[in-house]
DNA sequence: CTTGACTCGGTACCGTAGTACAAGGTGTAG
DNA sequence: CTACACCTTGTACTACGGTACCGAGTCAAG
C-alpha cells in the first residue's frame, strides 16, 4: 500500500489542519475519503494533488467557491480549457482592480504620512483631521 | 435646535445602514448618544464628523479595531501626532505589500492565460495542470 | 384619529475560512 | 496491559463587518 495516508499524515504532508481537510470535505473540494476498517479516511496521490491544487489556487487569489468551480470543470467532459481559460482572465481583471485600489489607498496614506510634522499633539494632527473630512 | 439628528437621518446623511450606527455604538466607535424624551437617539455635528471619519479610514483600509485605535489617540492629550503617523506607516507597509503580492499573482494568472490554447478538452488544460503542481 | 414611517432593544443570522472541543473508538510501542 | 497518539462524529466558536427580524412604542401628515 504505497501513499496510503491517514488524515493526519495528508494533512502534514499538505501543510494544513485535520480539521481543514475534514472542513472540505463537507463543502464538497474533496470527496468522500476510502475508509479503512476502523472508519479511518485513506488518502492517495489524488487527493494530495487535489489538496495542492486547492492551495495553489487560494495563493492565486481565488476563494474556495470558486475553486470548486474550477475543479467541476477539471471533472466534466464538456468542459473546456476555453472554460478555465475565461475564469482565469474574470480572476486577473479583479486582482488588477485590486492591485490598483491599493496602489490609490497608497499613495493616499503616503500624501497623509507627508504632511504629518510629528512630535505636535494629536489635537492639531493632519492625518485625523484630513480623515474627519 | 440645528442639526440635532435622528438615527435614521444621520445614517442617510452618512451613507450608511441605521443597524451600522447602532453596531458602532455596541463596538463603542459611537459613545452612546443623547436621547430624546422619547427615547430616541439624537446626534449633532461632532457624531457626524465622528462617522465620517470611521468611513474615511475605512476607505484607506483600517478595520474597525485599528479606526478605534486612532479614534482613542484622539481623545488623549499624551498621544501625539507621531504616534498617528507611525500607525500610518505600519498600514502603508501593509498596502504596499498586499499591492505586490496582488501584482506577482496578476502576473501569474497572464502567463497561465497566456499558455493556455482554448478548445482544448479540460483534461489538458495547462492551467489546471499548473495548479497540481 | 388613523395610517405609515420611524425608532427602540434584543436576538439571530449572513459569508468566508477555518479552529476548538468533547466523548468515544483505534492503533501501536514498550 | 497500559499509555499515548491518532482517529471518529458532532457541535460550537472565532474574526470581520455588518444585515435582518421581532414586537412594541413614537411621531407627523392628512
Amino acid at each position: 500500500m504505497l501513499s496510503q495516508l491517514t488524515i493526519g499524515q495528508l494533512a502534514k504532508s499538505s501543510g494544513v489542519h485535520v480539521q481543514t481537510v475534514r472542513y472540505y470535505e463537507r463543502l464538497h473540494l474533496l470527496g468522500p475519503a476510502a475508509r479503512a476498517s476502523s472508519g479511518y479516511r485513506l488518502y492517495g496521490p489524488e487527493e494530495e494533488r487535489r489538496l495542492r491544487f486547492i492551495k495553489n489556487a487560494q495563493a492565486l487569489g481565488f476563494t474556495l467557491r470558486e475553486i470548486d468551480e474550477l475543479l467541476n470543470l477539471r471533472v466534466s467532459s464538456q468542459a473546456r480549457c476555453g472554460d478555465v481559460q475565461r475564469k482565469a482572465i474574470e480572476k486577473l481583471q479583479c486582482v488588477k482592480a485590486k492591485a490598483r485600489d491599493l496602489r490609490a489607498l497608497a499613495r493616499a496614506l503616503e500624501r497623509l504620512i507627508q504632511t504629518c510634522r510629528s512630535g505636535q499633539p494629536t489635537d492639531h494632527c493632519p492625518i485625523l483631521k484630513s480623515l474627519e473630512k
